[in-house]
DNA sequence: TTTTTGTTTGCAAACGTTTGTAACGAAGCT
DNA sequence: AGCTTCGTTACAAACGTTTGCAAACAAAAA
């Protein structure tokens, strides 16, 4: 048997291999011998994968994903979108959908997934959702969060199947949504609040985003059975603007209630300090509960009593479906449970 | 002149228009000049132009950008890499690094690029940077802090220039680093707590990461030149160990400290609340400074007095590198002035 | 009319893979 | 010896763009 010419090979040496025919003038094979060696394949013999392996490995060779890509028809990468509707400066630095993003990459990491990231403003971009489905960069598309575009994503989802939402759940709707209840995680909160002695009620938060006027409901709902006033106060998340608008909020009612259901952790710690600016002694003069379940929910004094999202496994559940939606099946969407997590400031 | 052919136009309507080849055939022309119609190109006609832009846009033609990239040689994609050296569970939820992802998102989708995000776990995956610069998946490469990884990065930069590595600089070193001087924070810091009345210093926080160590060599070099004791007490950033191990440091060095720099406000606010546990005052009986300015060290009680990293200025300044380093030009690395912020705890 | 010039288009060769099909020996069978 | 079968490899056609070059054509100049 004649081993691989030798004076060949050296002459190659030097220039660069970047190409699967480089490797394979090398190895004495043909590219194609070299692309199925590479991918394992067992139509090759043997003893030739390995050398070819070897060659690959010595001389550092990278496959061209590109063009691996373009030939097969799909790139191993699921691209996550986060429209930025209603309220631009909000979500990027909300630290709810930052953690969502990072056990995203976790779970698609393992699934072996590259992840990319895509923000996007409705309002600029029309077709953002077409754009991003067609462009052929992406296998599958994460949208975290629905924002003001349920219409939007509504309509894309007809034509194209390898898509999930993060958000909230309608009746009848035709895109695959993951996402808690947020209606029971607000009677939940408003129950707490009125166990804890609370007569009369804030919401603390825009009533717009559909997630926001879901919690909004159930505390709603609750609040009427107890026959309990709640009055909505609309609050930008925007880290720059909430500390005074929630002043402002606290200024014109503090004195009719005593029991605040905050649309979200990062209000609710606002809210506190507000408070305690205030002198307003927080279980005792006024209730406070959260929504989210921050890892700092826990940090501040007195620790926030507040509802449980499992931001775990709702990326878990995101990433599950959407792979069994590339492998063609048409899922359910999938609802989870809120859980009211006690602490100390109601 | 001819109008475009009705009935092959409605013959095809149907069947979507997946390819430039299709809309050729719809409009008449050559792919090639629906290539260059599409690219906005001056050598096909006026008219021409504007019939086949309209053409696409109202059946909804997607440029297939695999095919593009491939032919281009490049991608409209930069690769944002975080390695998980030393603590496997820290980075992903650190609230500073996805606050940094977040406006790294914004500044490349402001300059046309998408961001490819991955995490990867060195001890794993021998040669990552290898993998991702030779993909031929992006076109250039943002890795979000040197972990341990500095010799591997060090090694890669001399054969790959679109990179700039978010970190810590150091003397002589070949890779391009934006980063704040973590020493020089370190200095305010000590400088601070000194000032307000410290004896005996804690460094509360590991010391192997670079940019730790470095704010913790800052802090000793004022504390040794003022004639006050530092020690440092090694802690986990994860967030379910963290409050255990400083409620430990805190039981076996209370006594002695009346001063805390804490490596991260992450890290610092932990440690407030440890101390209103112990009912330690602060900064009565105890100052504390942590590092970072998020957006929450000014929502505790009482509000953290810490070093300021503009962030939004690091993501601007990895991003502008980046940018010239693909146009070809050696950039020299970007060394960030850290800012005290004084509050209430120190 | 012929030549020149300029504008607009088509042709075909890339970009670097993957994969169906054919080809080629060698071995096993009647 | 002829036939099939099997294991291994080479060949070539895709995948959907972009782009240098040549061709076609019309208008202007000679």
């Amino acid at each position: 048997m004649a081993m691989p010419d030798d004076s060949l090979e050296t002459s190659l040496a030097d220039g660069q291999v970047r190409t699967i025919t480089d490797l394979a003038r090398l190895a004495g094979v043909s590219p194609g011998t070299v692309s199925r060696a590479l991918a394992g394949n067992a139509l090759v013999n043997a003893r030739t994968r390995d050398r070819i392996q070897q060659l690959a490995r010595t001389h550092g060779f990278q496959l061209n994903q590109m063009a691996s890509n373009l030939r097969r028809q799909k790139t191993g990468v699921v691209g996550v979108a986060i429209p930025l509707g209603h309220d631009r400066r909000q979500q990027i630095s909300d630290s709810f959908f930052m953690t969502l993003l990072g056990h995203l990459a976790d779970e698609l990491t393992e699934h072996g997934y590259d992840l990319m990231l895509r923000r996007v403003i409705p309002d600029r971009d029309e077709d953002w959702l077409a754009r991003f489905t067609g462009s052929g960069m992406v296998d599958g598309l994460i949208v975290i969060g629905q924002s003001d575009q349920f219409d939007r994503i509504e309509e894309a989802a007809a034509a194209y199947l390898p898509m999930v939402v993060w958000g909230n759940h309608q009746q009848g709707q035709r895109h695959c949504v993951v996402g808690t209840d947020n209606r029971l995680g607000g009677r939940l909160a408003a129950q707490q609040l009125i166990a804890a002695g609370a007569t009369s009620l804030m919401f603390l938060g825009d009533t717009e985003p559909m997630e926001f006027a879901a919690r909004f409901a159930g505390a709603g709902d609750v609040a009427a059975r107890a026959g309990v006033p709640i009055m909505a106060c609309p609050t930008h998340l925007a880290i720059d603007r909430m500390p005074d608008e929630i002043a402002g909020h606290l200024a014109r009612h503090a004195g009719q209630i005593d029991g605040i259901f905050a649309a979200t952790d990062t209000l609710a710690v606002a809210c506190l300090k507000a408070l305690q600016d205030r002198g307003l002694a927080v279980p005792q003069r006024m209730r406070l509960v959260g929504f989210d379940d921050l890892p700092l929910a826990g940090q501040t004094v007195p620790p926030l009593t507040t509802i449980r999202q499992d931001i775990a496994a709702g990326a878990r559940g995101l990433v599950d479906l959407l792979l069994r939606r590339l492998a063609g099946e048409k899922t359910e969407s999938l609802v989870l449970p809120p859980e009211l997590v006690v602490r100390a400031t109601a």
